[in-house]
DNA sequence: TAATAAAGTTAGGTATGCCTAATAATATTA
DNA sequence: TAATATTATTAGGCATACCTAACTTTATTA
């Protein structure tokens, strides 16, 4: 089994593989805020299950399986983003839940969710549904606020 | 700062409190699954942080200060609960999906998916949203099952 | 009330994951 | 190429949270 700590790792490397086309632990350290022996230890670990390959002062490789899951967890990452803008969370905030939340969502869950996200998509205009949601929340005086931090629960 | 345990803690004691009016060890212990041991160490752990009044061997009790979050926590549970069964996940799944995400979530998209909640039990009969959206599941043939483990990510 | 059972605590150990300080390897550049 | 700077690793420790085994306290009941 991964941790949520091993999947966070594994999207970081997902990601600076996408962005610079290469991975230095560094960057891992940078991105997740953590210190450098943190991100050795935690590589040693994810090659010792075979989610990547390496060797000491090399490269870092995917291997299939770490590929997989790594693409998974990003998979479930943008849905969540995806999913939380419809409900009105803005980018920042959206980016940053779908973080942390996408270690615990269930599989039955992402495929309600999913579904969700597609069936507003695939509403045809006239039902104006995004748009009723939008103007409620305007009402409410919820809309394009940086956070709602002092709101009731 | 609390824990992400700590609030399972203090989730399990309300639960108790609210389902038998006294709470024991033993039964937060069956609650969250855990050894006894482990539930000695963490009512210490909330008394030191003024979350609840303990004496060896005697009875919990709320402060007001653990009294005020572990409503919250619990408001924070049933929102998240209600919110998932509208988007078609079952009770079940719904009840432990939220008990993992609810640790996570931010004050801005609780009040995001507070609205939104709201919103749907607000949408006139006419609308219909609801039903469609569940003639939308059935279609896909995703809904009454117990499970979706296998449906694609 | 004395023996037994149930509940709670302490002691000691495991695993994850983080840190700083010190060391080793690789890259850079003088 | 030799000195320096960068990057990565190891060593040693801290905090959380869990466990089992042994012990203590409280409750039950014979």
């Amino acid at each position: 089994m991964t941790t949520r700590n091993m999947e966070d790792y594994l999207e970081a490397i997902w990601n600076l593989q996408d962005k610079k086309g290469y991975v230095k632990a560094k960057d891992i350290a940078e991105r997740l805020g953590v210190s450098r022996p943190s991100v050795s230890g935690m590589i040693r670990k994810l090659s010792e299950n075979s989610y990547i390959l390496y060797e000491k002062y090399g490269g870092i490789v995917f291997t299939a399986k770490g590929k997989k899951l790594a693409r998974e967890i990003k998979k479930r990452h943008t849905l969540l983003v995806e999913f939380l803008k419809i409900v009105g969370v803005d980018e920042q905030n959206a980016q940053q839940d779908a973080c942390k939340l996408e270690h615990d969502v269930s599989p039955e869950t992402i495929t309600c969710l999913l579904e969700f996200v597609e069936f507003i998509s695939l509403l045809p205009e006239s039902s104006r549904w995004k748009e009723n949601f939008q103007e409620y929340l305007k009402k409410r005086g919820l809309l394009g606020r940086s956070s709602n931090k002092n709101k009731k629960l």
